[in-house]
DNA sequence: AAACAGTGCAACCGCTCTGAC
DNA sequence: TGTCAGAGCGGTTGCACTGTT
């Protein structure tokens, strides 16, 4: 059957707005109001398809469009919006005064969806893909996150040779960029590999064993670290999150857990909130991964904690990075993620 | 300096859903 | 119950701008 045509096509405008149909636009609706978008254009002297007319006053042209970058704070609402609502932009316009559905849409797709992928966070589920994982943001040279307990936590995910790669990446570290650029492709080409490998060998998880693994740290960390520097950070790293690992001689367990478990989860807000340090953190860690919202959203510290003398973007695209440099537990099961 | 690639954003398209009549 | 207009959504396009080679 079909629905007519909301408009004659034929002979209708296309493309971008000028000043003077924005002017006539904005000055008919002033006088008649929005709506009767269909029989507008010819009452307002437009050559517009009313549809067109309708999205041109409704995504800019409204007097209480606020226009400009989005600030933190929008960002992170928009973030613990997503993650209970969904793509539903409208709902989560009307949430955000002044923004339009398609301003945040668009604002999703070109930023911080992209950003969530660099963090290794399913945009769509808002949990941790391990597979999205963006390594470059956990060996980053720049960053003082840049550590061996990063890439020993990241030793579940990795082949040895990668983890080697990773190794010999912090070795190099301030020394030659341009070795460093060269491993880290190679460590993440590797991580690549990998990955396939598992999908296609799902029961062989590629953990390193515990002699390999203390192979490749005494051969590559640097002398002023020992293994014993290394498993007591590794420890307090870990924390009891890890109790399995350290009694089992350094020997990664895993669980049948099908998801991150709620109860590590949990815990591991909890701790965090006994420090305050960590509470920014805790905050924007409910705010990007899922977790059903039994109140409305609040804008948490992180937002204090930026604002000042971290604004700009890089500032912020580090902070956000520096979000998700917690800890794996291993009852993750990472097949599922892979 | 020019060509090219990447990015961001406004706008559009086609479709579905909803509520009024 | 069917039709219609408005609203909403996901995807896409076109263009301006910026950074890189």
């Amino acid at each position: 059957m079909g629905r007519s045509p909301c408009c004659d096509k034929n002979g209708l405008k296309k493309g971008p707005w000028t000043q003077e149909e924005d002017t006539k636009l904005i000055q008919y609706v002033q006088t008649n109001g929005p709506g009767n978008w269909r029989s507008l254009p010819k009452n307002a002297g437009l050559q517009r398809c009313g549809k067109s007319c309708r999205l041109r006053w409704t995504n800019y042209l409204r007097p209480d469009i606020k226009r400009g970058r989005f600030s933190f704070e929008e960002e992170e609402t928009i973030i613990q919006l997503h993650s209970a609502l969904g793509n539903k932009w409208s709902a989560i316009a009307a949430r955000l005064p002044g923004r339009t559905d398609n301003e945040i849409k668009n604002y999703w797709n070109t930023h911080i969806r992209k950003r969530l992928l660099r963090m290794g966070i399913d945009p769509v589920t808002h949990t941790r893909r391990l597979d999205l994982l963006d390594l470059s943001s956990l060996i980053n040279n720049n960053s003082p996150q840049l550590n061996l307990s990063n890439l020993i936590r990241l030793q579940t995910l990795l082949n040895p040779d990668a983890l080697r790669l990773a190794l010999s990446l912090s070795s190099l570290n301030n020394n030659n960029n341009q070795n460093t650029e060269v491993l880290l492709q190679n460590l993440q080409e590797n991580q690549l590999l990998n990955n396939s490998h598992q999908l296609q060998n799902h029961h062989q998880a590629p953990f390193i064993q515990p002699n390999q693994f203390e192979n490749i740290i005494n051969q590559q960390i640097p002398s002023n670290l020992t293994t014993s520097l290394i498993q007591n950070q590794m420890q307090g790293n870990m924390g009891h999150y890890s109790t399995n690992f350290q009694e089992n001689n350094l020997t990664p367990t895993t669980t049948t857990a099908t998801t991150f478990p709620n109860y590590c989860y949990d815990q591991m807000k909890g701790d965090l909130s006994e420090n305050s340090s960590f509470q920014s953190m805790n905050n924007s860690f409910d705010s990007v991964l899922s977790t059903p919202m039994s109140s409305p959203p609040q804008l948490n510290s992180a937002s204090a904690l930026i604002n000042g003398s971290t604004s700009t973007e890089d500032e912020r695209n580090s902070f956000c990075s520096d979000l998700f440099k917690f800890e794996i537990p291993e009852s993750l099961n990472f097949d599922d993620f892979m």
